[in-house]
RNA sequence: GGGCUCAUAGCUCAGUUGGCAGAGCACUGUGCUGAUAACGCAGGGGUGGAAGGUUCGAAUCCUUCUGAGCCCA
């Protein structure tokens, strides 16, 4: 019995399994992308493919991304990868939109790390170093890197115009540079001043504020006396032996000291303490005393800061008298609520004395040593002053106490050393000239972007932001194309003839040449300076980093008729840098944004959020993610990320990415697999005679579409990732394709019934591999390749636009499946507990029998359930109707009693019907005939 | 210290206007062996960062705190 049976099995087995239309395809399971992606990138070379994509749309609307130079030094890393992908998915999603998509990547070249790796290098110190060399040095050190760079971003499937990248070291773009640097110039934004900078005493250099890192550090904290020096509206009850509590954690800034500042809404206090009245605000009394540790008496309260300013102080080791002024930033938490003010040393208190038109004392010289304005301590640096002159204090009996505190101080980013603020005479940028703030602010109201809140963010910075410190005394970038008059010392700012000479000869020979040449190469013959001289010099500073990146969009944009761009896209840290920089150049000179959208995403972080440093060991590199897993992997997982947050990055993650990958793939392979007997210019079955399912499917098709494209316009990139995923995994492989193997695997090839599955696979495959386009571009273009043509189609995925499907919305179909889904659910459960009690295995052994209230059954009724039930649970009985009774579908099921079809496996009341094959099925029997017939 | 943002299952995240906490992955069980280095089904898993408050009712609104990120001081 048990032999028998086994040899039946083994027969029909044999017979059959070779009857059944399996999937076939080349198209591999395993993506293999490591190897496979630098053939593709080969292959679109040869066929020159990013050629033909920027033709696509020629003439077209235009759609302008333009790109944010990353700075040409070391190789990319996961921020800088994730940052292009983005802008890679944002261009091809435009372009497959039919728009003219170009874009130009750039680098950034000149600056600080640059400057510093060089110097490095060679051991030389700045004072040491011929420009000239310099400068041909730093040139290839950047190009270097460029074409370093440049190789990994095309490696990661990222299209533009790699052999016209712009540099911001080419001739052309620094000519550019000095055009816009001209025009704001002329109109009067330019101008040269003594101002606190941020200056590094180690790298004797000005710094930007975007040099600046804050670390904790320990520092003095100070409680020094101020004597009372006058008051002469008789404010305190008594004058004599009075003091003002100044708190500051910066000793070495007191000989700059020119005025006390107090809150003008505080309540201050006189209190006696030991043998002398001391003011300091009220609030803060036993916090001070309790520090000192010995009790004070209040002689007098509620004095109002504004009513201090009536009263003048003495220096407490210095033969000067300061004013007491009200400033809004004095802290009520801590210290004594009075500070001491050195226009000379802060920026706060720089626009405090600019109000009320105090000195700017800066007795301080570029390697951070006292000069001789202060003789007592000349030459001896501000750091080793700091004791001297807390000693000092105390030895003149005016130090209450002092304390050591750690608080985050401003560091210079390369060299870490702490920096100082140092009053030196430099170039600026006046972001009030001609109300500019203003019109920036406002500007940014018609700006869109994403997300939303960024907005908020630029405006609250261009609130308050100073105005830009332009200059930096640097070899490696463009000079400030500036000339004095060697006579009289002036500047020559307003004449457009010498600008447009230098403009002129720096578009011939770059910037270079401002070292190589005489100051009057540079001046026409007919210009002299006012003082009626014609010998000039050159100015020797050098523009901050952030100008050249700055005018980006007059260097490149313009040229090309591309201004304002569509997009700016980049890390959030860019709305104090780049965006901010650019729209500072383009409303002062142009009266315009130099874009109309702005995204921003968030930073590269670890799985518990800290962000991703060398220092912490966490940094996971795009080199190591990119061997192992490849491009594609990359791209996913960056289209994937939410950047409106900051993006957990780990190895695992990419694990994750890498299986979802593998759904996406195998779904792919699962479709083009049966589908490659199917010419969709042949076979595709009409609308109207497609199944039910079949319909439901594509209606499905044009919402995810619809869905999908939503999401690739509002750069939502993370959603439309999330759809592909979801509707491969839930709508496809957790049901569509199950439901569709027997109808696809059984019945006869040409059967309307199989090609009306295969029409709907074809379009589902055409929309998939259409939406992954712009993410994976490899695994797309390979999938295309196996997809059935259509004599229209291009060669390339890249160059075929969307295939329209709305056509097969079906918003009933659409509500009754949702309905069926419910039930399906539940009934799945009833399945499920009868296998778990042994009675079925597969569920084509089930029966099912489900009774609902009639309005569900009047829901369903377009899927012609009494027809199609079974197929849609995959089981080989099925039966539904109404129960006016049940406000609960009752759902029965056991184990059928029919005989199986040894070939679809389904168990059939009608076997045997054929003569010619006794043992099958009609379907089955339809299907081995005709075969046969073909054969 | 200030501005903006984030915190929901082991992981990645949904959750529209306050109304029964949801997906995928992972895990466990299981089916199939005609997507097979695949695929299906089911299940367990949560003090919603913490503490207060408003409300009949809070993941959602308010306050404070904690941790994290960017920017600024």
């Amino acid at each position: 019995m048990t032999y028998f049976s086994a040899v039946i099995t083994l027969t029909y087995f044999m017979d059959y399994s070779k009857t059944v239309n399996l999937p076939k395809t080349d198209f591999p399971m395993r993506a293999n992308l490591v190897q496979r992606e630098p053939e593709m990138l080969k292959s679109w070379e040869s066929e020159n493919i990013f050629r033909k994509m920027s033709e696509l749309h020629a003439g077209g609307p235009r759609f302008t991304l333009h790109d944010g130079p990353p700075y040409a030094n070391g190789h990319i890393h996961l921020g800088t990868a994730f940052n292009k992908i983005l802008k890679d998915i944002a261009v091809r999603s435009q372009m497959r939109e039919g728009k003219q998509a170009l874009f130009r990547p750039g680098w950034d070249c000149h600056g600080m790390p640059i400057e510093h790796q060089v110097m490095q290098k060679s051991g030389r110190k700045k004072a040491e170093v011929d420009p000239v060399s310099f400068r041909k040095e730093a040139a290839e050190y950047a190009k270097k890197f460029v074409e370093i760079q440049k190789k990994e971003f095309q490696r990661l499937g990222v299209y533009g115009e790699w052999n016209n990248p712009y540099l911001t070291l080419l001739p052309e773009y620094e000519a550019q540079e000095v055009r816009i640097f001209a025009d704001l110039s002329l109109a009067g934004y330019i101008y040269r001043g003594k101002r606190p900078i941020y200056w590094c005493t180690h790298c004797e250099t000005a710094l930007a504020e975007a040099e600046i890192e804050y670390k904790d550090l320990s520092t003095d904290s100070i409680y020094t006396l101020f004597p009372l020096a006058g008051d002469p509206q008789k404010l305190l009850s008594g004058a004599e032996n009075t003091f003002f509590l100044v708190w500051t954690t910066t000793p070495w800034t007191l000989p700059a000291n020119v005025a006390l500042l107090v809150h003008p809404e505080l309540n201050y206090s006189l209190v006696e303490f030991e043998g002398r009245n001391i003011i300091l605000a009220e609030n803060l009394i036993p916090v001070v005393f309790s520090k000192v540790g010995k009790k004070a008496t209040l002689r007098q309260t509620n004095i109002k800061g504004k009513e201090l300013t009536t009263l003048l102080a003495k220096h407490p080791f210095l033969e000067r008298n300061v004013p007491v002024i009200p400033a809004n930033f004095v802290s009520a938490e801590d210290g004594s609520g009075i500070v001491h003010s050195a226009p000379g040393h802060g920026e706060e208190d720089f626009l405090v004395g600019k109000e009320h038109n105090l000195p700017v004392l800066s007795p301080v010289n570029e390697t951070g040593r006292f000069t001789a304005d202060v003789p007592e301590w000349q030459g001896i640096s501000v750091w080793d002053a700091n004791p001297l002159i807390v000693q000092k204090l105390r030895d003149n009996n005016c130090l209450l106490f002092s304390e050591e505190i750690s608080h985050s101080y401003p560091t210079c980013w390369r060299c870490k050393n702490p920096v100082i603020f140092r009053a030196t005479e430099q170039w600026f940028l006046n972001v009030d000239h001609q109300d500019l703030r203003r019109r920036m602010i406002k500007a940014t109201e018609e700006i869109k972007f994403f997300p939303p809140e960024s907005q908020h963010r630029m405006e609250g910075m261009l609130e308050t932001r100073p105005d830009w410190c332009l200059s930096r005394q640097r070899h490696w970038g463009i000079p400030v194309p500036i000339l004095f008059c060697r006579d009289c010392k002036k500047p020559l700012m307003e004449e457009r003839k010498v600008f447009e000479r230098i403009a002129e000869v720096f578009s011939r020979e770059g910037s270079d040449s401002w070292f190589k040449k005489e100051a009057n190469d540079f001046v026409p013959k007919d210009v002299s300076c006012a003082c009626g001289s014609n010998r000039f010099e050159k100015e020797k500073d050098i523009l901050d980093v952030w100008f050249d990146s700055g005018v980006s969009w007059a260097g490149v944009l313009e040229g090309a008729g591309s201004c304002p761009a569509d997009l700016y896209l980049e890390g959030s840290d860019q709305h104090r840098g780049w965006f901010q920089t650019s729209l500072i150049t383009s409303m002062a000179t142009r009266e315009k944004a130099p874009f109309r959208q702005v995204l921003t995403h968030g930073f590269m972080v670890d799985e518990s959020g800290r962000k991703m440093s060398k220092s912490l060991g966490n940094v996971i590199s795009s080199e190591e993610v990119l061997k192992e897993f490849g491009a594609d992997i990359v791209r996913l997982w960056a289209a994937g990320q939410d950047y409106g947050s900051d993006i957990k990055t780990s190895l695992h993650g990419f694990k994750v990415v890498a299986e979802q990958y593998r759904t996406i793939r195998n779904t792919l392979r699962f479709i083009l697999g049966n589908i490659s007997d199917f010419n969709p210019e042949e076979d595709a079955i009409k609308k109207e005679n497609l199944l039910p399912v079949d319909r439901w499917a594509l209606a499905e098709v044009s919402r995810f579409q619809a869905e999908a494209f939503s999401g690739y316009q509002n750069f939502s990139f993370y959603r439309v990732a999330g759809q592909i995923y979801d509707f491969c995994n839930l709508t496809l492989s957790a049901f569509y394709l199950d439901i569709l193997k027997d109808r696809l695997y059984t019945y006869s090839k040409n059967s309307p019934e199989r090609r009306s599955g295969q029409t709907a696979l074809y379009h589902i495959g055409e929309l998939l591999i259409d939406l992954l386009a712009p993410i994976l571009v490899f695994t797309a273009e390979e999938a295309w390749r196996y997809l059935p043509r259509r004599k229209s189609d291009p060669e390339s995925i890249h160059l075929r636009g969307h295939e329209n499907f709305q056509e097969f919305k079906d918003e009933t179909l659409t509500v009754a499946f949702n309905e069926f889904f419910g039930l399906r659910k539940e009934i799945l459960k009833t399945i499920e507990d009868v296998r778990a009690q042994g009675e079925i295995g597969s569920s084509l052994e089930a029966k099912v029998d489900v009774k609902v209230n009639p309005e569900l059954l009047l829901k369903l009724a377009p899927l012609l359930l009494e027809k199609y039930l079974k197929e849609l649970l995959i089981v080989s009985e099925a039966e539904i109707s109404a129960n006016p009774k049940s406000s609960e579908p009752e759902i029965i099921v056991n184990r059928t009693n029919l005989p199986k079809c040894p070939r679809c496996w389904v168990h059939h009341n009608e076997i045997g019907r054929s003569s010619a094959y006794p043992d099958l099925c009609p379907k089955c029997a339809d299907a081995v005939s005709s075969l046969q017939n073909v054969m």
